[in-house]
DNA sequence: GCATGTCAAGTTGTG
DNA sequence: CACAACTTGACATGC
């Protein structure tokens, strides 16, 4: 079966997230800080609660949990533990709440840290930030029952191999709780799947293949190919296969083909994805509104299939 | 109230 | 060399 998924946020149903930064919190004492810090992910992890609801109403099968659930969490100078805060207990008893309700609807939940997640990088401090941020959105993972902290490669600093060792030199020392979820996506700028596969087939890494990305940034593989051989990193693992869709905003044949459309195009669903058994996470600017349009186009197609 | 500029962090490609 | 694009609002500020 296939599934489809959201990403984060909503545009027609009432599930809001908070959030706050660094230069809004630094003047204030620090009790000050944790009581809005409390507010804030009190009030997140009871949307969370909210979205995963809306998520199993709408027969949506998996949501993307976005990064900043409790902002700043990891911030040298804002950061904090959800103990230190005055909403501590609750916030925890909601993250299991979160847990059991998408255990028992079976809502896949991932996370995908932003750009600034980056393990090749050359710099230590980057890639110490990194580590952190990664360590952070594991024990958010492992609370509520997440299965993929997904990431970019990164930069390719003029040498991807160089690049990729770093990498693998660094994911080799990551924490158990990272390492057995992290995925690596192909990006629209410099790592193809060609480029990724052999990387992720060698250090059992999951690839989750971005059709949307592959074709700005293609390579020799076609989009069956990549999607079978994408498909045996997760296989392989005894896992089920995660992809992503999105559309350009003004067609393909735009100078803006890398930014999202509000829906998906019809045509820009892989054939060769019906009847897979995967989840397909919906990039696309419209939220939860496409994801079921393409729900109902997949429907459809099947159904063309199934009388042809 | 409402409009507007800002927001921790990285890297790449464009103008 | 500066700035936008990745993602996108929500917040903070100032009228």
């Amino acid at each position: 079966m296939l599934r489809f998924g959201l990403c984060c946020l909503f545009k027609d149903h009432a599930v809001s997230f908070r959030t706050t930064t660094v230069k809004a919190l630094v003047p204030l004492p620090r009790n000050e800080q944790l009581l809005k810090l409390s507010a804030i992910s009190l009030h997140n992890v009871q949307n969370l609660l909210l979205a995963l609801k809306t998520v199993q109403c709408l027969g949506i099968g998996a949501f993307r949990i976005m990064s900043p659930l409790f902002p700043r969490m990891t911030h040298p100078e804002a950061g904090y533990s959800l103990e230190q805060l005055p909403d501590g207990k609750t916030i925890n008893a909601s993250l299991k709440e979160c847990k059991d309700f998408a255990f028992v609807h079976q809502i896949r939940l991932s996370f995908h840290p932003d750009q600034f997640v980056v393990l090749s990088s050359p710099n230590p401090r980057v890639v110490a930030n990194s580590i952190m941020e990664l360590q952070y959105q594991a024990a958010l993972a492992e609370a509520v029952g997440a299965d993929v902290i997904n990431i970019h490669a990164g930069g390719a600093y003029g040498d991807k191999t160089s690049a990729l060792n770093r990498f693998a030199a660094v994911f080799a020392e990551l924490p158990e709780a990272v390492r057995n979820r992290l995925t690596l996506e192909n990006d629209d700028v410099s790592y193809t799947p060609e480029d990724l596969l052999p990387f992720c087939e060698q250090q059992r890494i999951p690839l989750v293949y971005d059709v949307h990305h592959h074709r700005c940034n293609p390579d020799s593989l076609s989009i069956e190919e990549a999607t079978e051989r994408a498909c045996l990193t997760w296989t392989s693992v005894g896992r089920e296969q995660y992809c992503h869709l999105s559309s350009p905003r003004n067609g393909w044949d735009s100078g803006t083909i890398k930014s999202h459309a509000d829906f998906i195009d019809r045509n820009d669903f892989p054939d060769c994805w019906l009847g897979r058994n995967m989840t397909v996470d919906i990039e696309a600017k419209a939220k939860e509104l496409a994801v079921v349009k393409v729900m109902e186009d997949v429907e459809a197609l099947n159904y063309r299939l199934r009388v042809q």
